[in-house]
DNA sequence: TTCATATGCAACCTCCTAGTTGCATTATAG
DNA sequence: CTATAATGCAACTAGGAGGTTGCATATGAA
């Protein structure tokens, strides 16, 4: 559910870079994440509740500072639709090829 | 390139369901992947548009209608950039088992 | 030719999003 | 205890995105 959401989350450079770094590196601090980015603390952490929300991040309270995660079941969601989408697009390039041969 | 623009456009409820019908059926023309989607048919062709600006769909003029075709190759570069950060990611659990096993 | 159909183009409106600033809060360090 | 560091919350602004209306254009059908 709420795959639009999903997408419409890493449709950003910014919060594709955040993904890339939490992929890339251990998981670190909303503070960590946010810097180097070009933008306030503030703006960062807007986009890293957006990745919250759409399940691709969760954010672990740590005593004084919040851990970033990224929760690879999102990403998993995401790739999966992508994936029925070529099935279903596959199946009816075959059923075209099969109608132009067939008749 | 321009990875974030393909999510963007995938990115929308309703530009996903176009995506959905031109997965599912034939190629179709603008009116067609248009209709029933409770906007008009320019609100329509501006999504039809983005679509198109990210390669995930290719407009092909007929005569007087266009037809709205799948891009294939779209779809599967999102899905390769998913593929690729959770390599990336899956490369750093591992990392940090051996980092906690052998010391 | 004439009419209807499928589309293009442009101006306009509204609202959400990205981004900012300022201040409050909580927890670690000395 | 005090100071500083990491974060939260709220109000505000600017710009772009989604959506509409109105009109122009070109192609196919009769």
């Amino acid at each position: 559910m709420a795959v639009p959401e999903l997408f419409r989350a890493l449709g950003d450079p910014i919060r594709l870079e955040m993904v890339q770094r939490l992929s890339d590196g251990a998981p670190c601090t909303i503070g960590a994440v946010s810097a180097g980015l070009g933008i306030t603390r503030q703006g960062a952490r807007k986009h890293l509740q957006v990745l919250a929300d759409a399940k691709i991040v969760f954010l672990e309270a740590h005593g004084r500072d919040v851990l970033v995660q990224l929760d690879p079941s999102g990403l998993d969601r995401a790739k999966q639709y992508i994936s029925d989408l070529q099935l279903r697009w596959d199946r009816r390039l075959e059923a075209l090829q099969r109608y132009l041969e067939d008749g």
